[in-house]
DNA sequence: TTGTATGCGTTATCAT
DNA sequence: ATGATAACGCATACAA
């Protein structure tokens, strides 16, 4: 019976013995072939074979100091946004060799705190986070004493001086804001996320742009969460129904949508409506939704990109990345007559 | 200036000489604080609080041979239902003081093994795996050569006996199969997801258990993947549209609709359609959905108790847990006149 | 080209 | 109660 550690995996060791050779040449096979003879080479990997051997990489990375580790942290993960999100910053990571720990706070800023903690025990090098809330006075004095390197997605703590890679929420909210009032609109309503968090902050600052601009003094700002439900129960205890809603999100929007038509309106007849994001359902909704799409999965991309610059220990040149929105025209939007 | 190690952060050897003790008196204060007096005990966690020292995961797990650390393979990481279940059963699991790793295999089964081979690397103590096809022959291999524990959730491979934690897929599809004959559907399609998944062949198997106990001839089985696009291109093939559609999931049957719209039948005046799942938006879809709910966060949440079981070393009692499925009656069927 | 020996940061065993 | 030291599995500097 052949020795076995504790995990019961073979290990280097149990490689150099069946091989007949020592272990750094084992380990010679491994991480740099070319520098073994073709014989002994063939023998350690049969032996490889034969053991199932793979290295164990908690020694590798106690050793080596890198753990080629990258931590994820989101509001919630199950939330498919956030989720395409990570899977951008991924697929541009992971041909570089890294792995992946992600976690959800359940837009816990304490959980946050916890997580940032549990994430630099186990030592991972880089870190992606959308934040939770609108602060976090912990955040900034873990992170400065350790030297892993992150980068801020979608969201983020605006007092720490951190890379970032988001949209032009304000910019989206406002050009759709700006097309409803061209269609006529005059009376508007804009149902608000989770009013401390950035993109919140940032969407609603584009509407007050737009209907400051056209002098629009009937609306109303209301403010919730990013979930159907809260669209849904804000637009329910309107006092007076508007010319058009605008949701916070997409989820938003189609909450205020289902209320409206309890409440006896028709959507866009009525009322119009619109939403943030293009999530993958709205174009299927009835009617389908007008929206302002962001561009989820390259701004996770983008800030795999970013991240990996870090890791690299280049400088990066922009601090802050911004991608454009797009607005997609369908059919919760009629002209005001 | 103090030492630091590569990784810029403090070590139990800087906070001995902080504190002028050995090693082993930090490490007892960290790990069994009562074994130290009250003198050295305070000393050492002034250094330590001074140092912003915590102690270096990689290092202990090395050690000790406990990672604490579990893994999750998911066909898709941007699908909620999958979350959800993550969801469940890190719910559970955390309490106990694990971190996870969640990876996604875009439903290839190359991938399912290189991340079952990554997983294993990072030593991860348990792992939960929903399949991504309808056999990986490396699978058995590799499992058996190391000691993980193991449980599959939602879907397994059928040839491995591993502890499995799923629905009763057949049993939900053959009710809800078995109330559209009795509402007078004579006339039946069901759209399959993935035909090699073991949840897609047993709710085929439900479907085939339903038609042939009533004696019904005119049925067609159409095989593509779980998704909305499926659902709408194969709904677009139908030569003769039936009576009622059966999704093999929600996006399926929501493609299923959406396709019969554009064709010109209306849901559910023409046609009925049931689906799999009560996801999220099946409620607030125009017409809301018909359908078997899963009880998907429980489905998790037990797969963690389970997996929990096997790591404390218990033996468990019973290898397969089955869920019921409930039918959820909503807008899109109606009597067949 | 190959082998020997050291150390990564910890915990655990053994003295004291 | 405390300290010295070995060992976890690996990569690597150095020796041969």
């Amino acid at each position: 019976m052949k020795s076995k550690t504790a995990n019961n995996s073979a290990n280097i060791k149990n490689v150099a013995q069946l091989a007949g050779v020592s272990i750094s040449t084992v380990s010679r096979v491994i991480n740099n072939p070319d520098s073994v003879s073709e014989e002994l080479r063939s023998r350690v990997k049969n032996a490889i074979e034969k053991l199932g051997y793979h290295p164990n990489q908690i020694a590798r990375s106690l050793r080596t100091g890198s753990t080629k580790l990258i931590g994820f942290i989101i509001p919630d993960i199950t939330n498919p946004a956030f989720l395409m999100m990570v899977k951008g910053a991924e697929d541009f990571l992971k041909r570089k060799g890294y792995t992946f720990i992600v976690c959800g706070t359940d837009h816990s800023t304490h959980e946050e705190t916890k997580l940032l903690r549990a994430l630099l025990s186990q030592n991972v090098e880089g870190m992606i986070v959308t934040c939770s809330g609108g602060q976090n006075s912990d955040f900034s004095h873990i992170i400065h004493s350790s030297n892993v390197k992150m980068v801020f997605m979608d969201r983020r703590y605006e007092n720490l001086n951190m890379p970032y890679v988001g949209v032009d929420n304000a910019d989206g909210v406002e050009r759709i804001t700006d097309y409803l009032i061209e269609l006529g609109h005059r009376s508007l309503v804009y149902l608000s996320g989770e009013r401390n968090t950035s993109s919140a902050k940032e969407r609603l600052r584009g509407f007050m742009s737009s209907v400051q601009k056209h002098g629009i003094e009937d609306f109303q700002v209301m403010y919730g969460k990013f979930t159907f439900e809260s669209g849904y129960e804000l637009t329910k205890k309107l006092k007076k129904v508007p010319s058009a809603v605008i949701g916070g999100n997409d989820l938003v929007a189609l909450g205020a949508i289902e209320a409206l038509l309890q409440m006896g309106y028709s959507v866009p007849e009525d009322v119009s409506v619109v939403g943030f994001d293009d999530m993958f359902y709205s174009k299927y909704s009835k009617p389908s939704l007008t929206t302002v799409r962001q561009p989820i999965y390259e701004m996770g991309y983008t800030t795999g990109k970013i991240l990996w610059q870090l890791l690299c220990g280049n400088r990066i040149k922009r601090h802050n990345l911004i991608l454009k929105t797009e607005i997609v025209l369908r059919e919760t939007v009629k002209r005001r007559v």
